[in-house]
DNA sequence: TAGATTGTTAATCGATTAACAATC
DNA sequence: TAGATTGTTAATCGATTAACAATC
């Protein structure tokens, strides 16, 4: 007898994490050739800016639809308009920012959140010397009143740049208040529900693996 | 007559890029379990801590060496100094951070990097208003100085956290002042000679991802 | 010795690269 | 039409997972 082999059905056709990451960098590259004032452009060259292969380029697309015309490329506008709805940054996600240290200050002014359609609506700690202060026009609220703010100004996405030591308690103050997502800065593994969606930003990694590949190249 | 198939002679047995991100984690952890007494830890439990699968580790760990005991685990201050010796941080590198914005301010504090063993010896900036302030006891110098600077200081690691319209510029001059490695905040595509090692920390990647996951879940 | 746990090889899974037909 | 460029399928490459022999 032979054994059949195990099909899924209907296959999930899930895109690659690896694609997804690299959907904000089309983005911004063709927000900027809007800027330029380019109409058109070819994977190739779109490849060419972003150091990225151009096959790369139009599988990640087409995994999402047929965006291009064949023979003369993709319109900038168009392209620009599907990713940004791809990406959900159509909808101007309401954000918050709890732990207003240095990082915290440095994250509730970037522009570039702004410019990728993000809204901050609040900023929380716990230090009574640093509650009531401004922050980019958004004032620093008590984090007791986390929970209450959330739900009143729709808060789906919080960011979390506390020291490591309250990450977990302040993510679970998160969760209960009814947040969608948590991007998360303190090194350290939090948990949270699978109907939460988590992102780290882990710091450390970044100079680490800069410090590995310096020391393992003789020069 | 049948082709022979290419054959890589001496296979270059290059550690994968995911192995060596996960590897900063697995010396935090160990830290960690450092700090908390515990002379053996074993992969399973260094996995649970990590969100991470056993064999995974073993496997990461294998691909350096023999560190572990079988039928025991691994001594826990042992494997941090070897995970330590391999990513090099024993080497205690000395670092600057270019741009002293928000962002510059941050890096400038974070804690993490003392007790991962970076140094950090210069700061720089192109802002007369700027340029003298001390930030975590580091004083801020006119970035027309980083040339020297870098050189007379033996800086290896250069950190970007200017404008992106900048970054470019300001890359070039630290690889022109013989930097080995730039950790990059500009959020944009920066070219550099093989001969540096280039990492990128984009933060609107993290943040976009998030609002993909979120709009791509039904709850 | 028996139980535990590593290190390593094989199998599977996933992502990138190459090739090319379709078509503007 | 000829040239250019996409979208898609197949081939390759790389990383994770599974299995288990080695051995403490």
């Amino acid at each position: 007898m032979k054994t059949e082999k195990t099909v899924k059905t209907a296959a999930p056709l899930k895109t690659s994490k690896a694609t997804i990451d690299r959907l904000p960098l089309y983005f911004r590259t063709l927000r900027l050739a809007q800027d330029e004032g380019i109409d058109i452009i070819s994977s190739e060259e779109l490849g060419r800016r972003l150091g990225i292969t151009p096959e790369q380029i139009r599988k990640d697309l087409a995994s999402f639809g047929q965006f291009g015309k064949k023979g003369v490329g993709y319109y900038v506008n168009e392209l620009k308009r599907n990713v940004g709805e791809i990406l959900g940054l159509n909808r101007h996600w309401n954000i918050a920012i709890v732990g207003i240290g240095h990082l915290g200050v440095a994250l509730a002014n970037f522009q570039n959140f702004v410019s990728l359609g993000f809204n901050l609506v609040a900023l929380f700690d716990q230090d009574p010397n640093v509650i009531g202060n401004r922050v980019n026009h958004v004032k620093v609220e008590d984090i007791k009143e986390l929970s209450r703010i959330v739900q009143e100004r729709h808060i789906q996405i919080g960011i979390i740049a506390v020291p490591a030591a309250f990450a977990q308690e302040v993510a679970d103050q998160l969760v209960a208040a009814g947040l969608k997502g948590i991007w998360n800065f303190a090194p350290v593994k939090i948990s949270v529900p699978p109907t939460t969606k988590l992102v780290n930003e882990d710091l450390s990694i970044g100079l680490s693996s800069l410090s590995y590949h310096i020391t393992h190249t003789d020069s």
